[in-house]
DNA sequence: TGCCAGGCGGGGT
DNA sequence: ACCCCGCATGGC
């Protein structure tokens, strides 16, 4: 799939870190020295930018429409207006430490489709063993695009996936194959669209997402998270609910409705934001950090969501 | 070697 | 509204 280039140009005037805004929960194909792709969901055509930490940037597509840049500026939060988060942030004994130093971090949203892959994958599974199935699902299948004569790599689409099912169990996704294959085929038969989840309620995208047979709360929620930017429903695991309960001294079961009341519609975001303060560590571990009071990323740990290159080196 | 890990659904009570 | 179990896989 031969994609052309339809748009560049350089955001400027934006408070946006592009190293750690593209860097972060980014696969290792996509990640560059100093530039890293992102996918652009879209109807009409695979649509694909590379970004600079520069804030130059190039998009490819099959169509070229002028809206695609607004589609980027999407993606990458551009016109996000995260004051609230940051205020409750500054004064929050978990994300105090983190605000000040990701303030100029965006979630880059992904489409529907992805973000589902990446929460199935994160089921009952470490953070290092969910991203490497995700990774090895994009080796696996192979599919590319090629811009300016380059071979990228890019997830397969649903249909890809459905008539090469056999692919998911090579890529190591265990009993996910079957919760896979049903939204694959939610998405084809369009029983669940990326338009009209991201049109409608946070609470009515989560109840159509978890008529789908191996969608639960956290999986839905997280793909909310992920691909619509509405915040307001946070996907509460077993490691942030001990996490949370330890920290503010509350009991586990009462954690979801103590993370809404205390960060609104921005709980979804400073769930994600948890992660990235603990480097996604295992639970036992991520406890021990807690009580050390080491509440941002270390750059030595790897794989981090910060720092995924290293699936790439294994 | 086992045991378990950021869930889920289906079975119980 | 709870509790409990099995489920595929790979890492420790």
């Amino acid at each position: 799939m031969e994609l052309a280039l339809c748009a560049r140009g350089k955001f400027n005037n934006v408070n946006i870190d592009f190293e750690k805004t593209m860097s972060i929960y980014n696969l290792c194909f996509w990640l560059g020295d100093n530039y890293a792709y992102t996918y652009i969901p879209w109807s009409k055509s695979i649509v694909v930018a590379r970004i600079y930490w520069s804030g130059e940037y190039e998009i490819y597509s099959e169509v070229c429409e002028k809206s695609l840049v607004e589609k980027l500026e999407w993606v990458l939060g551009v016109h996000e207006d995260l004051s609230e988060f940051y205020k409750l942030a500054s004064e929050d004994p978990l994300l105090s430490n983190f605000v000040k130093v990701f303030r100029s971090w965006r979630l880059r949203s992904s489409d529907l489709w992805w973000a589902l892959l990446v929460a199935i994958c994160q089921q009952n599974a470490s953070f290092k063993q969910g991203w490497r199935m995700l990774h090895e699902l994009v080796r696996v299948y192979g599919k590319y695009v090629y811009i300016e004569e380059n071979a990228l790599l890019r997830p397969p689409t649903p249909l890809e996936v459905l008539s090469e099912s056999e692919k998911l169990k090579i890529a190591g996704l265990g009993y996910r194959v079957k919760t896979v294959l049903r939204i694959a085929e939610s998405l084809v038969n369009g029983f669940i669209k990326n338009e009209e989840i991201t049109s409608l309620s946070a609470r009515e995208a989560e109840y159509l997402l978890k008529r789908i047979k191996g969608i639960g709360s956290y999986t839905a929620r997280l793909a909310l998270v992920l691909s619509t930017r509405k915040y307001e429903l946070p996907p509460v695991d077993k490691w942030l609910k001990r996490i949370v309960s330890v920290v503010y001294g509350i009991s586990e079961r009462d954690v979801e409705e103590f993370w809404v009341q205390k960060w609104r519609k921005w709980a979804g975001l400073a769930a994600l934001a948890v992660t990235i303060t603990l480097d996604a560590e295992v639970l036992s571990r991520a406890i021990m950090r807690v009580r050390r009071g080491i509440l941002l990323p270390d750059l030595g740990v790897k794989p981090s969501p910060l720092n995924m290159r290293s699936f790439c080196e294994e």
